[in-house]
DNA sequence: GCCGTTTTCGGCCCGACTGTTTTCAGTCG
C-alpha cells in the first residue's frame, strides 16, 4: 500500500483523540485516513506539488501534519499526545467490545496501562462491584483478552482476507443458506465484497424475510460457525472456523434496496450520501426514505439513488472518492460492464496442448458468453519441445464452437528491446526480468514506446514482479496524451489482486489501456475474470480503454483504443424481481 | 477537523444489539 506510513499516522492520533473523549475530530483523521488509503497518487507527490488539500476530507489542520510527516517523518501533534497516553491503551481499546470509554475509565480510575494490568485486576476481583461492569461484562473481558489482540502498529491491511478467497468462502456459504432451508426471499452478498476491494475485513450477507428470527436461527447454527458473537431480529455477527467475521442483516422485501445500499456501502460514501440526503429535506436509513416523517421503502437501489437525484452507481465506485459529485452532474464514466467483455487473454496452458484439451476451456468461455481465448505458452517452455510453436499453431484450430482461440506467447523482456512476434505465435504476452535491470527506466521507455506493430500486452506487472526487476508502475505509463501505448495486465490470481486499485485508476486517467485477467489455472477459475472487471470499475477504468471489450482482440492489442464503437452497456443496477442470480464468478 | 446549490460558523448519518444504568451508554455495522 503506497500511502501506508501516512494512514496509519492519522489512524493512530484518531485513535488517541478518542481517549481523550473529543467529538468528530476522530472520524475528520480516520476519513482523511481512509481517502489517502486510495489515492492514486502518493502522499509525496501531492505535498510536492500543493495538491495534498483537495482530497476529500483533508484540510488545512491535516494537509499540515502530512506536510510535516513527509518532511521531518514526524509529527509533533501525535508525539504530544502518545506522551499522554501510554501505548498499550491502544492495544485495550483493539480488544473485543471494548473502545475508547472503557478504555479511559480503566486507565483514569485503575492506572491500567495495558492488557497485562487490565489482567491483573480482573484476577484480583478489583472491578466485581465498580459501577457500569457487571458480572457479564467481566466475564467478556476476560474472554477478550484470552483471545489476545493484534499488535499496535499492525498494517491496516493485516488480518484480511484477499478477494479471490473471500468470494470462494462467500460462494461456500451462499450455499450452506439455501441448503439449510431458512426462509428469505433474497439472499446477497454486500459491503467490501460487493465494492469489490482488493482485501476484505468481514463477510457481510443480506436477506429479506418475513420471518426474520428464523433465518436467524438457522443461519448461527451453520456447520460453520465457530463463534456467535451477537444475534438479534435483524441482524446477527458470527465467525467461522478459520476465523472470518460474518454479518448478515434480515429485512422486510419491500426495504431490499434500502438495505442493499446502505450494507454496500462503502461508511464514507453512506455519511456523504445521508448529508446530501439532509440537506434537501430527506433521511435515509436502511429501510427506505424519510420525507416529512413519511418512511417509504425503497425496493431498489435505483430508488435510493434518484430520491436525491442521482443515477445509480456500481458498487465498486461508492468509497467517496468524488463518485456522488459525478452522478450529480450525470458526469459518473462509462466505466466497463461485466457484460462487455468478449473474452480471456490469459490461459496458461503447457506446450504439449492439443486440440481435445481446448474442450473444457470452450466450454465454459461459451457457458460466460465470451467469444475468444488466449491460450499461453510460455517461450522457454516451447524451446523444449520438438514441436515449434508453428507447428502448435496449425495443431490448434482457429476456432472452436464459435469460439475464437489465439495462440500467446510468454515472453521475458531483457533490458532493451521489445521483442517481434514469431512465427506461429498470435500475440505476446511480455513479462518484466526477474533480475534488476541496469536502467530501467531507460528499459521501461524502450518497451512501452516502441511502435505498436506486434499485438502484445505486458503481463506480471505486480508490485513484487516489479521490483524484482527494479521497476516502477509509473515507468510503465503513457507519457500525457499519449494514445499509443502498450496495454498493461489487470489481473485478479486465485490468491491476490495483482494490481492495486488506486495504481490502476492514476494509470486510466492518464489513457493507459488495460486486459483484464482472472488468471485461471483450471476451466472452472474463468469467472474469476470478473473480478478483475470489478477492480477496472474500482479504479475508473472506462469500457473504451478494456483491450477485452473489443472483438477484435488482437488489432485492440495492436492499435491504441478504438473508439467505443455501438453505444457502450455498463454496469447495470440489479432487478427489482425476478431470481435472477447475483452477478459474480464462482471463484 | 472539515465543509457549504439556504451557511465561512454550526452543524456533523443513522440504527441494531448488549449489559446494566431504571431510561441509556457504549460499541459496532
Ligand atoms: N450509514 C452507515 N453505514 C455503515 C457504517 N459502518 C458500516 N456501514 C455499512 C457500510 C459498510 O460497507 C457495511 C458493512 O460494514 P463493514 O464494517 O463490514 O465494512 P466494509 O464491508 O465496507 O469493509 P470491511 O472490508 O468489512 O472492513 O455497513 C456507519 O457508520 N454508517
Ligand atoms: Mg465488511
Ligand atoms: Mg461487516
Amino acid at each position: 500500500m503506497p500511502n501506508e506510513a501516512v494512514t496509519r499516522i492519522l489512524l493512530e492520533i484518531a485513535d488517541l483523540l478518542d481517549l481523550e473523549g473529543v467529538k468528530f475530530k476522530p472520524e475528520a483523521y480516520r476519513r482523511a485516513a481512509r481517502a489517502l488509503q486510495q489515492s492514486p497518487e502518493e502522499t509525496e507527490e501531492l505535498v510536492r506539488t500543493g495538491r495534498i488539500d483537495q482530497v476529500p476530507g483533508v484540510g488545512e489542520a491535516i494537509s499540515e501534519k502530512v506536510r510535516e510527516f513527509v518532511k521531518t517523518g514526524e509529527v509533533h501533534y501525535l508525539e504530544k499526545l502518545r506522551a499522554q497516553w501510554p501505548p498499550g491503551l491502544l492495544e485495550l481499546m483493539r480488544l473485543e467490545g471494548v473502545g475508547p470509554k472503557t478504555t479511559r475509565r480503566f486507565y483514569l480510575e485503575f492506572q491500567v496501562k495495558g492488557p497485562e494490568d487490565l489482567e491483573r485486576l480482573i484476577q484480583e476481583k478489583k472491578l466485581e462491584g465498580v459501577f457500569g461492569f457487571g458480572p457479564r461484562k467481566i466475564e467478556l473481558l476476560q474472554k477478550a483478552l484470552s483471545k489476545g489482540v493484534s499488535a499496535a502498529g499492525a498494517s491496516p491491511e493485516s488480518g484480511r482476507t484477499p478477494l479471490p478467497e473471500a468470494q470462494q468462502r462467500m460462494e461456500e456459504l451462499l450455499e450452506s443458506l439455501r441448503e439449510s432451508r431458512a426462509p428469505f426471499e433474497k439472499l446477497v452478498f454486500a459491503g467490501s465484497l460487493r465494492r469489490r476491494r482488493e482485501t476484505v475485513g468481514d463477510l457481510d450477507l443480506l436477506a429479506t424475510s418475513s420471518r426474520p428470527r428464523e433465518v436467524m436461527e438457522l443461519f448461527t447454527h451453520l456447520p460453520q460457525v465457530e463463534e456467535v458473537r451477537l444475534s438479534g431480529d435483524t441482524k446477527s455477527t458470527v465467525v467461522l472456523t478459520g476465523g472470518l467475521q460474518v454479518d448478515l442483516r434480515v429485512v422486510p422485501s419491500q426495504a431490499f434496496g434500502a438495505a442493499l445500499q446502505y450494507f454496500t456501502g462503502s461508511k464514507d460514501h453512506n455519511v456523504h450520501l445521508r448529508a446530501l440526503a439532509n440537506r434537501k429535506g430527506l433521511s435515509i436509513n436502511e429501510y427506505g426514505l424519510t420525507r416529512d416523517e413519511q418512511l417509504v421503502p425503497a425496493p431498489t437501489e435505483e430508488e435510493v439513488y434518484a430520491a436525491v437525484g442521482l443515477s445509480w452507481i456500481p458498487p465498486e465506485m461508492r468509497e467517496n472518492q468524488g463518485e456522488i459529485e459525478a452522478a450529480q452532474e450525470e458526469g459518473l464514466p462509462a466505466v466497463v460492464g461485466d457484460a462487455e467483455l468478449k473474452g480471456e487473454l490469459h490461459i496458461h496452458v503447457p506446450p504439449s496442448i492439443e486440440q481435445e484439451d481446448l474442450l473444457p476451456w470452450v466450454e465454459e468461455l461459451r457457458a460466460m458468453h465470451l467469444t475468444y481465448g488466449g491460450f499461453v505458452v510460455r517461450a522457454s517452455e516451447v524451446e523444449r519441445e520438438d514441436r515449434t510453436l508453428e507447428q502448435l499453431r496449425n495443431a490448434l484450430p482457429r476456432e472452436v464452437e464459435g469460439v475464437r482461440v489465439f495462440l500467446g506467447l510468454e515472453v521475458t523482456l531483457d533490458a532493451k528491446t521489445r521483442p517481434t512476434t514469431p512465427a506461429g505465435a498470435d500475440y505476446l504476452i511480455l513479462r518484466p526480468p526477474e533480475k534488476p535491470l541496469a536502467d530501467p527506466k531507460e528499459s521501461a521507455r524502450a518497451w512501452t514506446s516502441s511502435p505498436t506493430s506486434v499485438a502484445a500486452m505486458l503481463a506480471h506487472v505486480d508490485p513484487g514482479s516489479l521490483a524484482s526487476a527494479g521497476l516502477e508502475w509509473k515507468d510503465l505509463l503513457p507519457e500525457e496524451g499519449e494514445e499509443n501505448s502498450l496495454p498493461l495486465e489487470l489481473a485478479v490470481r486465485h490468491d491476490v489482486v495483482a494490481t492495486e486499485t488506486a495504481l490502476v485508476r492514476g494509470a486510466s486517467r492518464r489513457s493507459a489501456r488495460f486486459v483484464l485477467s482472472g488468471a485461471p489455472r483450471s476451466p472452472e477459475e474463468l469467472p474469476r475474470l470478473l473480478l478483475a472487471a470489478g477492480i477496472a470499475r474500482r479504479a475508473w477504468v472506462p469500457s473504451h480503454q478494456v483491450v477485452n471489450t473489443s472483438s477484435e482482440p488482437m488489432s485492440a492489442l495492436r492499435n491504441p483504443a478504438n473508439p467505443p464503437s455501438a453505444s457502450p452497456k455498463g454496469p447495470e443496477p440489479p432487478k427489482r424481481s425476478g431470481s435472477r442470480k447475483q452477478d459474480g464468478p464462482r471463484t
